[in-house]
DNA sequence: TCGACTTGTCGAACCGGTTCGATTCGAACC
DNA sequence: GGTTCGAATCGAACCGGTTCGACAAGTCGA
């Protein structure tokens, strides 16, 4: 291993001298400084990061935790994942991917063993029992997921009461009168996943306003049963022109379904979804939905975390980031269909 | 912070007897253990990992190299990471995942900083220009996908060549005579990816042995083109009674294809995917597939890596284990329609 | 009863960085 | 010409662990 000390040496200076020609914290001559830098090159030095860690108490490394949940759409996680880890680089910082069962033993272990200069935890439920442990750790932390109570911690989320106004107003605007929503599982929502019913509420509210008629059910998370769901759905309420998904795997059941009932979306349907922009990509989704812009929720996550970090940002103002709702349109909405 | 010296002090006992006393490399006796054992437990102390790491030349993560290449399949690489990740923890590590685009700059950044004790390589390239590093690091590391040249390397992969001779002699024995099989892009094997040439060779070398027909084609590997490319392909080969994937894309298109042709499987064309059971399920592909076993590579490679690291493998004996195929039944081969 | 071992503990050094205070030197100021 | 100041550098201490060597006390056999 190559130290400080080897470079010293080599430049024929003091450590200290070293160190601070490397850091620029104190004046150093030009002479000095360019010796030390070639020493650096020469000798190939990198400093060794948990001297660095011990000495100045940074990392330089940000704790993700990952929770993984039965009935979810895993995929769509890697976006969020990649959305951090590439934002980390991009501000110095490396990632530690935390997948344990129990996040609140994994956030105490990793905090107080001083692992990471921060957080971001993904995929927080409505009362999340990481949050205590977080507002009393020594490092900051920021949510992707908004809770129940975030309070004193800043939170990114998509805003899925507007996302679930949105979807509603522009069938409206359309002349859609009767509509289908099918939300994730029930389960998901027991879960802790409020954004399911945050959008649910939001639609069905805003169809009150306006008067539209909001058919809601909490369908399947697998194939095949939603497919057979989306059918009976169909069945059971055919004067309804416009179908909302919340619920990826609706999304990617819904072209067979119409398909072997000889419909056609937007001729016959008009279709919203709720899905990332890279599901809808890989499996050539052909309807209009909201992206979840979890690599730009990722990104803002870790931007906002770096700044609480290195204190440029007011440590007394934690912010609640709602990202706008914007439909991709692929072309899977219109008028309804004139009927008999 | 709460450090080993508050320990020791309330234990009444030198911040030696107190590292002693935990890690148990001296014999102490019981009472000072004990004294010192509920002083950690008063204090809630949590040994410093850079303190440690400096102490130990041991920092208990294991770097996660993966490559996210254009074009591939994204959400696989979750079941590797995934996998990896589950397996380190239960062995006592964490994991620094790296995304870098410049995988050869993170890898000497991360290995000559110490920060990790090892590395996991996932999606190895053919021709990896990340593998010379490696092999020259202070560090051991264990790749995820067969290079050309594995030598003095650990590697885990499934067995291509024995996929793609399964593949054909499982419709060969059902009685099928000419097969199309459908692999990812040309430019994937160009980028390195030789695991589909590896199954294709194999596959066609097979296919001639036993007197098979067997079609190859690079299929695109996005919606809707290659729904397109499937539907030329049946058109060109009429008599085909099978049909072998090895592109993720083609399988998730393959149910409209056959839905508007009015073909169904295994009645008309039997089918045998290659892709993982996760992918399969989210989607519910119909199609018998081998299954890529990601988790279960990550796993072996992080069991291979943590034995390297804590010495208990011959530090000679660099294994290539490629793991053996097996078909996953889920009914979508049959004998061979009869024809006219 | 003495020497040899074993057991249990302590102090000091070390890992490789950063940073504080002190020192030297030359320039600027009055 | 003495004082003051800033620039440049050094040595020492520190971060929080681990580990080596020394040593005191107790055990055992001869």
């Amino acid at each position: 291993m190559v130290t400080i000390g080897d470079v010293a040496r080599v430049a024929g200076v003091s450590r200290s001298t070293a160190s601070y020609a490397l850091s620029g914290k104190r004046s150093i001559s030009a002479e000095v400084r360019d010796k030390v830098e070639q020493a650096v090159r020469d000798l190939g030095y990198t400093p060794n990061a948990g001297a660095k860690a011990l000495a100045t108490s940074q990392t330089q490394v940000l704790g993700l935790l990952a929770r993984f949940l039965e009935d979810e759409f895993a995929p769509a996680m890697l976006q969020y994942i990649l959305g951090v880890t590439n934002e980390a680089r991009a501000r110095g910082y490396d990632t530690l991917l935390i997948t344990d069962e129990d996040g609140v033993a994994a956030l105490r272990r990793i905090s107080e063993s001083r692992m990471v200069d921060g957080f971001i935890l993904l995929n927080v439920a409505e009362s999340d029992d990481r949050l205590g442990f977080l507002r009393a750790a020594s490092q900051p932390g920021t949510l992707v997921g908004l809770p129940g109570d975030p309070t004193g911690l800043d939170v990114f989320d998509l805003d899925f009461v507007a996302a679930g106004r949105l979807m509603v107003e522009t069938l409206h605007e359309l002349g859609h009168r009767s509509l289908i929503l099918v939300s994730q599982p029930e389960h998901v929502l027991e879960r802790g996943g409020a954004y399911v019913s945050r959008l649910a509420n939001a639609a069905q509210q805003r169809a009150a306003e306006l008067g539209v008629e909001l058919h809601h059910h909490f369908g399947a998370s697998s194939q095949p049963q939603i497919g057979v769901e989306l059918a009976n759905l169909l069945d059971a309420h055919p004067e309804a022109t416009g179908l909302l998904l919340n619920n990826e795997a609706a999304a990617a059941a819904l072209p067979n379904v119409l398909q072997s009932r000889g419909l056609a979306s937007p001729a016959d349907i008009s279709v919203i979804g709720r899905y990332s922009d890279d599901f809808a990509r890989t499996f050539s989704l052909p309807y209009s939905a909201i992206d979840s812009a979890a690599d730009e929720l990722g990104r803002r996550a870790v931007e906002r975390l770096v700044s609480r970090i290195e204190g440029t940002v007011d440590a007394e103002s934690p912010v609640v980031d709602l990202f706008a709702p914007r439909i991709d349109d692929r072309g899977s909405t219109s008028v309804p269909p004139t009927r008999q």
